[in-house]
DNA sequence: GAGCACTGC
């Protein structure tokens, strides 16, 4: 109810803030009055210059995709529907092509022409956007970044003239959240729905509430078949048109019996199929880098003991955070055989599921899918999210095995029985909003006003219990009242790309001092800073005693400090090294730092610093943090185990760890569940500081009785004394 | 004394 009112407010300001003014313009000097000029057949309506030769080819080539058969029965549904859903599987063309249907049928501008309207397309990757909208501009003959763009993190490619933008389905997010009704688009279509990111179900319910509102938009919706109907059920019985895709067929094979070891009976098939199947590459799914770098070296060692009489074989793996030179191998061609009328050889790709969506390698006619992948699970009761190995879903399993029928008809082997397939895999993967800490989440739908979460349309509603914990985190944050309304400090914290702890941390630094050095490390920990340190250092463990001998924390907050002060050092290759930085993940971080900066300026919080040379400056920082973190504190009890606070769950220092002691008191970045519960990159707090920053949270009357609640007693008795020793 | 599925802002 809330969110209506509001939205309805907005509207009634519709005319009074017209911030497209200028845009609009600006579009009619750059020749937009050419828009009218569809008779002639050989102008470009977006921007009046005469096609090339390259467009027509194009054009043709275009009119072959099998979305191009359906386009008037699209465009009439379009006409006649404010929500539509396609379902097409890949070839179909839906992606690039739908978007320019829309355009060609869409009123951009209005009658005064004062101003302008885009149509939006989602992709849940940042390369996808760019890639398709490059695509979309070469068949539309305009320059990238002109009447086509794209708009992702750290990159806005569109300019006044963007008439059709590729965009994140984060980054459409971000703009509801200053846009609420998103008022500059008339068609927003969000493609890869089937793959329910978090943004895509965020936006689905958002939207929902805003086509109310905005009788003018329409909605185009777009994945692949399987779901349909959940869909179509879920936007009150939205038309559906169906896609054929073009791809070729795959022949799927299961196992006779249940494998008790899927890598070995993986191992085993890829053998079977170099040893007697035709040329091909063979692509194979495994959950996790050191699986798959173990997998390598034995079908190296493998085919080397088969012998010469078999093809030779390139064994290449490939997961994300493999450095970009070592994934473009995956493009490499098969090896060529190795005498004149030989063997023909074989690429095999060992991959993570990035080959399931992200990454397409052509070239593939056998896939080998054991049925598994490391998926993210949450639980709201410890707050824990952890990566599991789980059974993959028949959704996913079908886009495994189209990835060998996208150059010539494949073969599929599965390694579980067909009985298996049909009884125990779950039709979809369950939607990342189901597996996730939602506190995020929940600030974002707060700012974009949505009041009553229990009541929010959700596609697949969240537990109650997670978004209970999101609630009670953001509450004891201060980012919500006790009605659950947003705060001002709640209103700045959702402009930062951080989790709340992480914003909270950032938004309350300059009251300790250290902004400049909180910046520094919220920019490294959320771009994962182990690796900037940590990859080196095991690489080189002879080098690592010297470091270790070191303060760890001491050492990195120096380097923070010189990245805080200097950002182009890391430029220096030979400084990066001894000081045992990665300077690409050093660069990357510095994009985030930048983007926080930008923001902490916007909202007018101050960027400063404690003399380095002052022994408050390591104090100062590790208070900041701890006003973000103090629900992520952990105690060292006299047995020598550390339990956190509350939850009281037993849990270990990860030996990456930097510290040279047990402090008493730490709080922790990250809780990670593998062989037991670790808590990572931990920074030492005294009890003191606990009971000035957080006194709320650290309340003892609803404190579960432990060590911790003991120690803390104390330390309140103590300082009532000192209190009244200080009064007489 | 362990070892990160994949995205995104």
């Amino acid at each position: 109810m809330g969110m209506e009112r509001k939205r309805k407010r907005k509207v009634s300001l519709f005319d009074v803030v017209d911030d497209t003014c200028v845009s609009a313009k600006l579009a009619k000097t750059n020749g937009f009055a050419v828009h009218g000029n569809d008779t002639n057949p050989l102008v470009n309506r977006w921007n009046g210059r005469p096609y090339s030769k390259r467009y027509l080819e194009i054009l043709e080539k275009r009119k072959t995709l099998p979305v191009w058969h359906q386009k008037e029965e699209f465009l009439q549904a379009l006409k006649a529907n404010q929500t539509l859903i396609l379902v097409g599987e890949t070839g179909s063309g839906k992606t690039t092509q739908i978007p320019q249907f829309v355009l060609e049928a869409v009123e951009l501008e209005i009658p005064d022409k004062r101003r302008k309207f885009m149509v939006a397309c989602t992709q849940p990757r940042r390369v996808a956007a760019m890639s398709v909208s490059r695509r979309v501009a070469e068949e539309m003959d305009v320059n990238i970044g002109e009447e086509v763009g794209y708009s992702i993190r750290f990159e806005d490619c569109s300019s006044s003239r963007t008439v059709l933008k590729y965009l994140t389905d984060g980054m459409l997010l971000r703009e509801a959240m200053a846009d609420p009704l998103l008022e500059r688009y008339k068609v927003i279509i969000l493609d890869e729905a089937h793959e329910r990111t978090l943004a895509t179900d965020v936006l689905f319910g958002l939207l929902k509430e805003v086509l109310k509102n905005r009788p003018d938009l329409k909605l185009v919706v777009m994945s692949a078949t399987l779901e349909a109907e959940k869909f179509q059920g879920y936007f009150y019985g939205a038309p559906l048109m169906k896609v054929p895709g073009r791809l070729h067929p795959v022949e799927i094979f299961y196992t006779e019996e249940p494998e008790r070891d899927y890598l070995e009976a993986a191992i085993r098939t890829i053998m079977q199929i170099h040893m007697c199947e035709p040329p091909g590459d063979i692509l194979v799914f495994l959950t996790g880098e050191e699986e798959i770098e173990d997998a390598c070296k034995k079908i190296s060692k493998q085919v080397a003991n088969a012998g010469d009489v078999y093809g030779p074989v390139k064994v290449v793996p490939l997961y994300s955070t493999l450095p970009p030179a070592m994934q473009q191998k995956i493009f490499d061609p098969a090896p060529p055989p190795v005498m004149v009328g030989g063997s023909p050889g074989r690429k095999i790709v060992v991959s993570t599921n990035v080959a399931e969506t992200s990454l397409t390698i052509d070239g593939i006619v056998y896939v080998i899918d054991p049925g598994f992948s490391k998926q993210k699970v949450y639980n709201p009761r410890i707050r824990v999210e952890s990566l599991l190995v789980s059974p993959i879903s028949k959704a996913s399993a079908h886009q495994r095995s189209g990835r060998a029928g996208r150059t010539q008809p494949g073969k599929c082997f599965r390694l579980y029985t067909e009985k298996s397939f049909n009884n125990d895999l779950q039709p979809q993967t369950y939607p990342e909003i189901l597996r996730s800490n939602l506190a995020n989440t929940v600030l974002t739908l707060k700012k974009l006003g949505i009041d009553d979460l229990v009541h929010f349309d959700f596609m697949d509603p969240p537990a109650p219990e997670t978004l209970m914990r999101a609630l009670e985190v953001l509450n004891y944050l201060g980012a919500l009242d006790d009605d659950g309304n947003l705060t001002k400090l709640g209103e700045i914290m959702s402009e930062f790309p951080l989790d709340p702890q992480m914003a909270k941390m950032l938004v309350v630094s300059p009251e300790f001092n250290c902004s400049n050095e909180i910046l520094s490390i919220s920019a490294m920990l959320s771009s994962k800073s182990h690796y900037i340190v940590l990859s080196v250092l095991c690489l080189e463990s002879n080098r690592m005693s010297k470091w270790k001998y070191n303060n760890g924390l001491r050492m990195l907050l120096l380097s923070l400090r010189m990245h805080a002060c200097l950002p182009s050092i890391y430029e220096d290759a030979s400084w990066c090294y001894e000081n045992f930085i990665n300077p690409r993940a050093m660069k990357a971080a510095d994009n985030v730092r930048e983007q926080l900066v930008r923001i902490m300026v916007r909202y007018n919080l101050k960027l400063c610093s404690t003399d380095f040379n002052s022994c408050d400056y390591y104090i100062d920082i590790r208070k900041a943090m701890l006003a973000g973190y103090f629900m992520q504190v952990a105690h060292l009890e006299r047995t020598g185990h550390y339990l956190t606070v509350k939850d009281k769950q037993v849990v270990h220092l990860h030996p990456s760890n930097c510290l040279n002691h047990k402090p008493e008191w730490v709080i922790y970045n990250e809780f990670v569940l593998t062989s037991r519960n670790f808590i990572r990159t931990v920074t030492d707090v005294h009890g003191e500081w606990i009971l000035d920053i957080a006194p709320r949270y650290f309340n003892l009357e609803n404190f579960p009785q432990c060590e911790a609640k003991r120690v803390l007693e104390k330390l309140y008795k103590k300082r009532e004394r000192e209190g009244e020793e200080s009064k007489n």
